[in-house]
DNA sequence: CGCTGGTTTGAAGGTCGTCAAGAAGGGTGG
DNA sequence: CCACCCTTCTTGACGACCTTCAAACCAGCG
């Protein structure tokens, strides 16, 4: 069923693939590339990019503002596309940075082409993931307008979590987490300080719990109620109880 | 030089057409709809979705919260494109709602695939164009995330203006602003009373002014500054001086 | 053992939200 | 023409959430 490599894993409950889809995608993924945890893979403003899909580790997109501080737009993990977008615009408008050290692989324009003439299905499946992370992108956008600094964090948990179910990285409580207080803070736009105290309320509460690059929850219905949660903005159909680890 | 039609002005920023590619966009645009102001032209959660052309009047794209609250996540303006992406996931992810009166154009998907068979060059100027307005969207979450009131209202101000000079709905210095002040706070997701106060201080500060539904950008330079505006996220290469109405 | 990166806590202050209510403008009907 | 409505804008007082500043604590590591 579930195959061991995450960009089919999840494009697979868009579509079911023929064996010769499955193998495309698998060609595409061919050559790999390595970054170190902390290097940029594409810089604001940079013209000539690459897209890349994340085989292994975490990345994150990001934009500087002019005053130092940083905004956090989306963590990647692995199966996700980075710098697709950006290859219509001229420069690309934000950045992307290696989280952890990071296993990638490059999508030139003109492979990523002639794979939607001969595979418009895998195509198509591609296009969904951009519309699904583009999804996750305004999901944040409404958080960071109308939901108050608990109420985000739960938020953004959650939504880790049911992306890291997805491709085999999560149990059904509890996941790797590679991301300090200050990367953490920078995404939900608040100072490492408060975050740090919004966590020990929500672990106080036994509602969630960040150890160790490691996050547990405890009570995942008392979670989703707090944030206000509802996974469809994911568009993935697949019940939480179905995708065990 | 520049075409009545908002949506071939837009586009041809990115791309000269021909008169064939030009005709095919103005094909495109051929059925109107009428929606009364306040209206929804799609609601989240529905499916079989419709994109649409706005050709006249303002609308907006947001998403409502359990508990009531609203944020507004982008305007849209004559010649942009809305729900386009939604076609591919299996429900909208958000809503659209007109500001005023609107007239359309609805774009069914048949025939957007017949149009990226037939003109590619024009295909790949809307995705261009979707792009772009993604890019807008991160801003807006950059924004929400890492600016005060004050530069977020200034940096939104400025953002419209750039956009509606593109289609020749803005002078260097005006334009028509049909935004309440409840509508503004939802998409800079502050209360409607304290986006008062920052609207006051900026007109204090003869930064700019919102009277009658109309804004007065009395000092562009102190404004830019002080909203850290770097219009390239728009990616139009276009020198603001050559741009007149 | 001291350094470094990360986490945790306290105290004080500012931005922004909440509550409450008044003023201004535009349309309608008497 | 004016009274009356509605929507929108505006202002004040108070309090909460979150930031800022300052510093202690902890774990891993050379």
């Amino acid at each position: 069923m579930g195959s061991r490599n995450a960009l089919v894993r999840k494009l697979s409950i868009f579509a079911r693939f023929s064996a010769a889809e499955t193998e495309c995608l698998t060609r595409l993924q061919a050559v790999r590339e390595h970054f170190a945890a902390g290097t940029d893979l594409v810089h604001e403003g940079q013209t000539g990019h690459r897209a890349f899909v994340l085989q292994e580790g975490w990345a994150f997109s990001y934009k500087l503002l002019p005053d130092g501080g940083r905004q956090i737009i989306n963590f990647k993990i692995p199966g996700d596309f980075m710098g697709l977008r950006s290859i219509l615009l001229r420069t690309s408008d934000h950045s992307f940075a290696a989280l952890t050290d990071c296993v990638v692989s490059a999508v030139s324009v003109k492979r990523a082409t002639s794979l939607f003439n001969d595979f418009p299905r895998v195509g198509a499946a591609i296009l969904w993931s951009v519309a699904r992370d583009e999804a996750v992108v305004v999901e944040h956008l409404v958080g960071l307008g109308r939901r108050d600094a608990k109420e985000r964090t739960a938020h953004l948990l959650l939504e880790l979590a049911d992306r890291l179910r997805l491709v085999g990285l999560a149990t059904e409580s509890e996941f790797e987490f590679p991301v300090n207080q200050y990367l953490l803070s920078d995404a939900l736009g608040l100072t490492a300080i408060h975050t740090n105290r919004v966590l020990r309320q929500l672990r106080e509460k036994s509602l969630v719990a960040v150890r160790h690059n490691r996050v547990f929850i405890d009570d995942r219905n008392s979670l989703v109620k707090l944030a206000g949660y509802d996974a469809g903005f994911l568009d993935q159909a697949t019940p939480l109880t179905q995708v065990g680890a």
